[in-house]
DNA sequence: GGTCGTCAAGGGGTG
DNA sequence: CACCCCTTGACGACC
């Protein structure tokens, strides 16, 4: 028996409203003449980010919804260079603190997953650097929260650069620059279209990085197809992590446009997914990457209701036998 | 009120 | 090297 919890990306459709992500361009931000009040903007953007993560929040505890990735944009422009000194921190300290007494309380697992401009094996050294200094900012933020930052942010491996087993080899290098507070909050994704299960499953055993596995990416782009036969070692990468195994789940849009997301997930394709692994874990946290966010959330928990072999144990939660 | 081009940031592919 | 594509959501200019 595995015990399967449900999770969704950033925003909700079902919260009036409530984007987490809003955003001011350095192109805006350069137009307003006084520069205190363009912070000042910039800080109610921000504090309204926060705001509606804490309300999503409360809408997912309404629904028994305990797994949820938080945006990477909750902070506007705080890793551009140039902007004038921004204390970004200060001014969102209790924002902070009341979301993390919040996930605390509901037990909830929250994660990030850093835009694809952060990549840990990329050959210019200003990319590596300015990867570090996003990912500082997301420890922050979970610090901010009393959340501890260990293995909450998926990244992709990177680049191929012409030479897959060279980026592979670039990464091990680049990690070693890597200070050890950040390494410790990374886990890897293998990818759709560079970097397969089996590479990923490389640097992770190598690096004593937890893995996710994205089935989606996996019927998408793979060396050998049967990932099953490798799924115990995916499982060992997490033995050293405090948080249960996670994946990524997700449907292709159509058979065209294979890799691009679609509406809601194919129940059919997670239960193959599902009766490969039953057993095999005590509990696994999915992460529902469709377009209807929490709306496919909902709908995969009613499509799951027809198989005899799954027990509903709240809106968002099941066992399966 | 709806539509469409633009946005800080990378990488891949084409010609 | 130049250019366009991917991809995501939000913004804002414009009609």
């Amino acid at each position: 028996m595995t015990f399967v919890r449900l999770g969704y990306v950033a925003m909700s459709l079902k919260v009036p409203n409530s984007s987490p992500s809003q955003t001011m361009t350095i192109k805006n931000f350069s137009k307003i003449e006084n520069e205190n009040a363009a912070i000042l903007k910039l800080e109610r953007i921000t504090r309204s980010n926060l705001h509606n993560t804490l309300r999503i929040l409360r809408h997912n505890a309404a629904h028994d919804i305990q797994f949820y990735r938080m945006t990477s944009r909750l902070v506007p422009l705080a890793t551009f260079e140039g902007l004038p000194d921004w204390d970004y921190m200060a001014a969102i300290v209790d924002s902070l603190e009341e979301i993390g007494k919040f996930v605390a309380e509901k037990e909830m697992r929250v994660d990030f997953h850093p835009d694809h401009f952060v990549l840990i094996n990329s050959p210019k050294n200003e990319v590596l650097k300015m990867t570090v200094k996003t990912l500082i900012l997301h420890k922050r933020l979970l610090e901010g929260m009393n959340i501890d930052p260990k293995h909450r942010c998926v990244l992709h491996i990177g680049g191929v650069y012409g030479d897959r087993v060279l980026a592979l080899e670039r990464f091990i290098q680049n990690w070693m620059l890597i200070p050890t507070s950040i390494q410790n909050m990374i886990i890897l994704e293998n990818d759709d279209k560079s970097f397969h299960f089996e590479d990923t499953l490389y640097l992770c055993e190598k690096l004593g990085i937890p893995l996710v596995f994205d089935y989606h990416h996996h019927l998408a782009h793979h060396e050998n197809k049967h990932w099953e036969a490798q799924w115990d070692r995916i499982v060992n990468t997490w033995s050293p992590s405090p948080l249960p195994v996670k994946m990524h789940i997700s449907s292709p849009k159509n058979e065209k446009q294979f890799r691009a997301h679609s509406d809601f997930v194919d129940v059919e394709m997670f239960m193959d997914f599902l009766n490969e692994i039953k057993g095999s874990v005590d509990q696994i946290d999915c992460m529902i990457e469709a377009k209807r966010k929490d709306e496919a959330l909902f709908k995969l928990m009613k499509d799951l209701k027809q198989y005899d072999h799954i027990e509903i144990n709240d809106g968002a939660s099941f066992y399966i036998k």
